[in-house]
DNA sequence: TAAAACTATAAAGCTACTATAAGGTCAATA
DNA sequence: TATTGACCTTATAGTAGCTTTATAGTTTTA
């Protein structure tokens, strides 16, 4: 299988199969004699993880970390645990975070409406003297 | 005011201040003998409604637009609305397709406990399977 | 046979900074 | 006076996760 069927397969570009065996994501495949990559079901297998992962919000550096834990089968999965514990604190802070900005940007919204001229507007009146009203 | 003193006063970084300016968000200013930056309040009034706006989450293509807004101030403020109203529905699409996620990672979370070996473990089962059930 | 479609590498671009390097300026101190 | 320390200057590289571009070789199709 060479590149192109891989990348369709999974629903990936090319150059991000390069770029994530470049980033020791990948195994580096085998080579035709004219250098093209030769890919195996294997090779699916892995980049359909990675894009599960990246799907679920994770860095590429905690799929790196997940993969290490899959290369030594015999130990406790807490650490597994571990970071997703951690990443849905990430994730729920964000929302959090994202929640309070949403309700500042529709206070600063409704402080103004299309009839004026920009001199008046009350948005740029808000952010220019920080009525913000952050809480 | 030299740069640090604006820094200072605006909390930001001197790096961070000089960025803007290469990226056309402050004009540049006056320039002592020796070359230090001289700042004026209209620069501090500048700085601050720049980090105002990416507290808001706003790009610096958008606070680009804001400013051309405000350079031209008797053309009606109908701009500035869309430019809100664009910014919450994506903040807003963000909130959203985050608890999406959160309730995926939740459950994928709730595959697996920490008496497992990894080789058992329920959350990479489910990510190499693809078991998200994603709706 | 020639063009279209695929592959390869290397390097730059994207966002919004942050950090580092190498050096010039200035006031205060030893 | 020499030097220390705090400040300033520019230029360059690094961050994340790709995407884009450039240049070139290979294979498939018309």
């Amino acid at each position: 299988m060479r590149i192109g069927q891989l990348a369709q397969l999974v629903g990936v570009e090319t150059q991000t199969i390069r770029f994530y065996e470049q980033q020791g994501l990948l195994p580096p495949p085998d080579r035709q004699d004219n250098g093209y990559r030769v890919y195996t079901e294997k090779h699916g297998e892995g980049l359909a993880f990675i894009r599960r992962c990246r799907i679920l919000g994770l860095s590429l550096a905690e799929i790196h970390e997940l993969q290490s834990y899959q290369d030594d089968p015999h130990q406790p999965c807490t650490a597994v645990n571990a970071l997703l514990d951690d990443h849905i604190s990430h994730v729920r802070s964000q929302i959090t975070a994202l929640q309070a900005l949403e309700k500042q940007l529709v206070s600063l919204r409704a402080s103004c409406n299309d009839d004026r001229e920009v001199e008046a507007c009350g948005i740029l009146a808000g952010i220019s003297e920080g009525n913000m009203h952050q809480q």
